[in-house]
DNA sequence: ATATTAAACGTAAATATAACGTTTATTTTT
DNA sequence: AAAAATAAACGTTATATTTACGTTTAATAT
């Protein structure tokens, strides 16, 4: 039945049927000097060029809508299996005076450090902002950021998502920073260790970070497995706030 | 500026962008003898006709995503201020051979009882199935109602929206059936009682539904104000399982 | 009166959370 | 070599929540 299909235009099967225009964007997280950082980029092409808003691109005929999600991101940052997840379509009829575009926004989680953006990048004209410094993007962006910022604090509440904004090993005072960053809260340091410890997702490395403190403090890495669990279970990790 | 982008066609706008066909489907959850059901329908288009599937439409080239949806549910039901969520967007090539059509999905929660489905159902083929019993459905819909599932349990789970099923009077009996309804366990009444009391969810109504026993159940009508803050706030809705 | 039964009420142990104080390992300073 | 400094690690106690059960009550039916 395929193949008998295929053979007829889309306009003789769905004949009410209006195409319309589709592009996802991407919000992308990061933390850096301890706060959540957004990356925003300067828009290239007409109309609006020059204004910052999100990455995006328009959505291929023979393209998988998470497929031109992935291949934004890929594209950006060279790297591939990052955290990325659909966030929200936004469809009103004038969120773009260009015409009537539909976006399908994703949200992805990176690490901001060492050379994991690739230099694509540094071609475009991006730059990582604190959430309190967003400036005025295109079109609906900013709402975009809103929702995924609102998105992430809830799934970051009851699912492991916080590791993913850490390199593969990392001290408790980094996890900690993170947590802080994502809901812009001070957590105790005590509580906090408690609960990460019996949760069960840390593999103690039995080494040192000695980079700040005379101290040091000891590396952890992810237990994969638990991981895994815990996103698809659920754990509360609300720290007395 | 709006103005003069108006005049122009989408294509001088956006001359790399192709139109795509949009859609979308409703999955509606209602709970029936104890059980969640999902509501079917029989499909009068080709192609497929005939099959069971969602209900859906094609999305107007001037008619917002979220009123197209509404549209649907209004046309179905009768009935507006339904709760209903964007779900998910289904963007592979290839989920429907009739063309490349786009599903963005959303979920509705409605009481089953009374007269609440319009005449206008009765007229489609239109049946409520109780989730063990999902026939095939076409395309990717089965896909679309096992997310839709995973999603309101997940939801449920930490935010009141099982008053969504229920009328505007119920007693405990009813809402702890909701409950077991929706994550599909046996929970213990005398906890449940506890921690639903304890939510401040409710208001007691000092009157009794006599339907179910010689004793009869407690009326309760549900604290509207406290309904916004915990959806808003979150708040858990597990039951010890 | 007595039995019946769904609904309502109660309690105690175990676990988790919240709010604090103290000690340790290392480097820097004297 | 001892003392000071300090980030990191460890510990305690009160309160709240969760879990797992047992008991009583309000109405109807016998």
């Amino acid at each position: 039945m395929k193949s008998e299909l295929k053979n007829l235009s889309k306009e003789q099967i769905y004949p009410s049927a209006e195409g319309l225009l589709v592009a996802v964007d991407s919000i992308i997280f990061g933390v850096r000097d301890n706060q959540l950082n957004v990356l925003l980029f300067e828009r290239e092409v007409e109309p609006l060029a020059g204004n910052w808003s999100l990455v995006g691109s328009f959505v291929k005929k023979n393209e998988d809508v998470e497929k031109a999600a992935s291949r934004i991101l890929k594209t950006l940052t060279g790297l591939e299996n990052l955290f990325m997840e659909q966030l929200y379509t936004f469809g009103n009829v004038n969120r773009d005076p260009g015409g009537r575009v539909l976006s399908i926004a994703y949200w992805s989680l990176i690490r901001i450090d060492q050379n994991n953006l690739k230099v694509s990048v540094k071609n475009h004209k991006a730059k990582w902002v604190p959430l309190n410094k967003l400036p005025k993007l295109i079109l609906d962006h900013n709402e975009m950021v809103k929702k995924a910022i609102k998105h992430l604090r809830e799934q970051a509440r009851f699912h492991p998502v916080g590791f993913e904004l850490l390199p593969k090993e990392f001290t408790l005072v980094q996890l900690k920073l993170v947590y802080e960053a994502i809901f812009d809260v001070r957590i105790d340091d005590r509580n906090f260790r408690k609960k990460i410890l019996n949760s069960g997702l840390l593999t103690g490395l039995n080494k040192k970070d000695m980079s700040t403190s005379k101290k040091g403090s000891f590396l952890y890495s992810l237990n994969e497995e638990r991981y895994r669990l815990l996103q698809q279970r659920g754990y509360n990790f609300d720290f007395g706030f």
